[in-house]
DNA sequence: CTTCTGACA
DNA sequence: TGTCAGTA
């Protein structure tokens, strides 16, 4: 499929999935007249790329983990070098510091809207 | 009309 | 990331 099909499909910007492609995130290949072709099990992967964007990680990071996320995940084990399984053990301390971030600030707009009501 | 690359009042 | 330009 082209970059727009992609792009609907997903939610994503043509914009952001060619910057996927230079962060080599997703590749692409091209067509005869250099549109880009992208394969339909990218579908799956560019809406992980965007949770896991979402989830705060770098896309060095995503660049590394990626090939351990498709299909064959059972396969890929083998791949899982030391160096990796630290970074993915810093990265989910972030996620913990981030989740914890995010609750204080629920908690903030849930008290805030509670006394709001209560007022009204 | 869609996509491509490069660039930024 | 959006968007504009000048093409293919």
């Amino acid at each position: 499929m082209k970059i727009g099909e992609l792009s609907s499909l997903t939610g994503t910007s043509p914009r952001a999935l060619r910057y996927y492609e230079d962060e080599q995130l997703v590749i692409p290949r091209r067509m005869p007249n250099g549109y880009r072709e992208y394969d339909d099990y990218l579908v799956d992967r560019v809406i992980q790329i965007r949770g896991l964007l979402d989830t705060g990680l770098p896309t060095r990071i995503i660049r590394q983990i990626l090939p351990c996320l498709d299909k064959p995940r059972t396969i890929h084990f083998a791949d899982a070098t030391p160096e990796m399984l630290a970074t993915l053990e810093h990265e989910r301390d972030r996620m913990d510091e981030r989740i914890e971030f995010l609750a204080r600030n629920r908690a903030a707009i849930t008290e805030y809207l509670d006394e709001v009501r209560a007022l009204a």
